[in-house]
DNA sequence: TACTTCGATTGACGGAAGTCAAAGTAAAGT
DNA sequence: ACTTTACTTTGACTTCCGTCAATCGAAGTA
C-alpha cells in the first residue's frame, strides 16, 4: 500500500515544457521569463506513480513542492498512526508546504499522490534566496499561502458548524462551476476517500448520499445527479435545526 | 453587548513608545527602525473597550491589525447568524487577517477584544507598496502567515481527532512551558469563552473537567491544579479507543 | 438580609455519527 | 466463467456530545 518515492532515481532537471506549465502556476504568476528559468535550473522535476507518499507526517521540510501535473492528497494523523484525516486535495498547478518550509520546522501532514503525478521541487535555501530578490515572488507566495488559509479556515467553519449531509453536498457543490439548475457529475474518487474528504467514515458516507436523495441528490456508482443545484446550495447553509 | 468601534473617534498617529513596541512584534522582525518609523507614518492606532467588535464576518478587508496591547478573538459562525465558534484567541504582538486583505475578500470570521486593546491598522494601498519594497517585511508577513497556518491545522487535526476532554487537556497544558511535574494555573478566562475556544458547549466543557479528574487535573473556580503534566500530555496523544 | 443576575454544574434525554459485523456488488486475475 | 479481492451498502448497537431544564453558587444591588 505505501510505495515510497525514489527522488534520486526518477528526478531530473527541468524539461522545455515545464517552463509552460510553470508560467500557469499562481505561484509563479507575474514572474518574467528569466526568472522562471532561474527558478526552474534551481530545482528538479519528479515523476510518483499513484499511490505513492511524496514525504510524511514529522519528516524535515527541505523542498517546495509545485504539482505540475496529477493530484495529490494531504493528509495527517495522530502520532502513533492509526487514525488519519485528510486535509486537502491539491490539483496540477498547486503549491504545498509553503508554511512547513518557511517555518522550518517538521511537516505536521503526509502527502499521498491520488495519481500519477509530476512534481516541481524547489530547494529551501533557492526558495529563500528568490524570494528576498523578487518581491513579485514574495507576493505571489503571500497571496497563495493567503488562499490556502481562507480554505482552511473554511474548512474549520464547516466541520464546527456543519452536519455530515450538509458538508457532503458542499463537496458535490465543488464538483461544478455551476450554481442552478441540474447537474450529472461524476465522482473524481473512490468513496472511501470522498469520505476523507468529508470528514467522515465510509458508512456515515453512504447514509449522507442517502440523506441528501430527500434533497435532489441522486447516485449511481460514480454517477451523481443533483435534480436542483440552488436548492442544495440553500441546504448547505441551512441552520442546523432544519434537518 | 455589541459596542461598535469608532475608529475616527478613537484613532490617533503613532505614539512614540509604541515605535518601542511593533520592535518586539513578530510581523516587523528585522526591519530598520526607518522601515518602522515609515510604516508606522501609515497607519492609525485605535482603542476599543472590552467586548467591542473590531470587524465582523462578511466586512471588506481595508487595513492589517496588529494587536498592540490587550486580546481578541477570532470567531465566525453560520451566515444567518446564530451558531459561533471561535477559531483563535490572540495576544499582543499579533498581527491578524493578513489573508483576507492579500486575496482581497470579505474577512471570513468577527473579532471581538476580550480585554481593552490597543490595535495598530496599516491601510492595505500601504502594506502592499511596502511589501514590494521591503524583502525583510516580505519574509516576516511568509513566516507569521505560515505560522498561524499551522496552528490552523494543528486545531482542524484535533477537532477530527481528538475528544472534547483530549482537547480541553490540550487546552491546559498549553497554559503553561512546563511539560512535567505538578503545576497550579490560573483559567485566563471565564469558563464559557474557554468552552468556545475548546470547540464544545459549556455544559461539555463542565463534563469534560469532571473526566480529567482521573488523569490528576482538580478545578476549583479559575484554579486548576495539574497533578503530573507528563502524564496528562500522554493522554492527550492517546489514540481514542483508550479512555 | 433578601433579591436578582450571571456563570457553572448536574441530570435526563435525544440525535448524529462511529463501530462492528454481515451482506451485497463490482472489478480484476486465473 | 469462476474465484478472489476490494469497494460499498445495510443493519444493529454504542458513544459522544448537544439540548433542555433545574439547581447551585458567587457577585452585586436594593
Amino acid at each position: 500500500m505505501e510505495i515510497s518515492t525514489t527522488p534520486s532515481g526518477e528526478a531530473r532537471r527541468i524539461h522545455g515544457d515545464d517552463l509552460q506549465i510553470m508560467a500557469r502556476v499562481p505561484l509563479f504568476a507575474g514572474l518574467t521569463p528569466e526568472a522562471l528559468v532561474d527558478i526552474a535550473g534551481q530545482s528538479q522535476v519528479s515523476r510518483v506513480p499513484r499511490g505513492a507518499t511524496l514525504f510524511r507526517q514529522g519528516d524535515a521540510a527541505k523542498v517546495l513542492h509545485v504539482l505540475l501535473e496529477g493530484q495529490v492528497a494531504l493528509m495527517a494523523g495522530v502520532e502513533g498512526g492509526g487514525e488519519q484525516t485528510m486535509l486537502e486535495i491539491l490539483d496540477s498547478g498547486e503549491s504545498f508546504i509553503a508554511a512547513a518550509l518557511l517555518t522550518g520546522k517538521p511537516y505536521l501532514m503526509s502527502a499521498m499522490a491520488l495519481a500519477p503525478c509530476r512534481l516541481m521541487e524547489i530547494p529551501r535555501d533557492a526558495l529563500l534566496t528568490r524570494l528576498r530578490a523578487n518581491p513579485d515572488l514574495a507576493l505571489a507566495m503571500l497571496a497563495s499561502l493567503s488562499r490556502h488559509f481562507r480554505l482552511l479556515i473554511q474548512e474549520v467553519k464547516d466541520l464546527k458548524l456543519k452536519s455530515a449531509s450538509q458538508r457532503l453536498a458542499l463537496y458535490l457543490m465543488g464538483l461544478t462551476q455551476r450554481r442552478r439548475g441540474s447537474v450529472t457529475l461524476r465522482l473524481p474518487h473512490n468513496k472511501g476517500l470522498i469520505a476523507a474528504r468529508v470528514g467522515v467514515r465510509p458508512e456515515t458516507l453512504s447514509r449522507a448520499f442517502a440523506h441528501l436523495k430527500g434533497q435532489g441528490v441522486g447516485v449511481d456508482g460514480q454517477m451523481v445527479t443533483i435534480a436542483d443545484l440552488a436548492r442544495l446550495g440553500r441546504y448547505c447553509h441551512e441552520g442546523r435545526e432544519i434537518v
